[in-house]
DNA sequence: GTCGTGACTAGCC
DNA sequence: CGGCTAGCCACGA
């Protein structure tokens, strides 16, 4: 089993990331992005997560906006907003709440 | 709350 | 190889 899957570093490094976030809690595309080390990349990250290979592996769900809106999902939004709630994230009209209380 | 601009990467022709 | 478009976005006025 060779799972040699690079991408990019760029990505790697998004999903890897995302992969250490506990149950439970959440982050912003920009935080994650300053994570990565390109605060300015908040739109790559979105990018990254959209094309991960790692659908299962990596939480995408767990990464919502800056202004706690769910954003979008590749899956479909709703299904983001259902998971999250089932880790006990609270999720009023689409947005996590409350939002600093979740983040990572 | 809305509009417009900025910054980064991947994919396609 | 070179240029253009689209994307799970963010911020300021």
């Amino acid at each position: 089993m060779k799972k040699k899957v690079i991408g990019t570093p760029f990505q790697q490094h998004v999903w890897q990331t995302l992969k250490r976030i506990p149950k439970g809690k959440v982050t912003t595309y920009q935080r994650l992005a300053k994570m990565i080390k390109r605060p300015r990349s908040a739109r790559a990250v979105g990018n990254a997560l959209n094309v991960n290979p790692y659908a299962p592996t990596v939480p995408c769900h767990r990464v919502v906006r800056s202004n706690g809106e769910i954003g979008g999902y590749a899956s479909g939004p709703k299904k983001k907003i259902s998971m999250l709630s089932r880790e006990g994230v609270r999720i009023i009209r689409g947005k996590v709440t409350p939002l600093h209380k979740f983040l990572y």
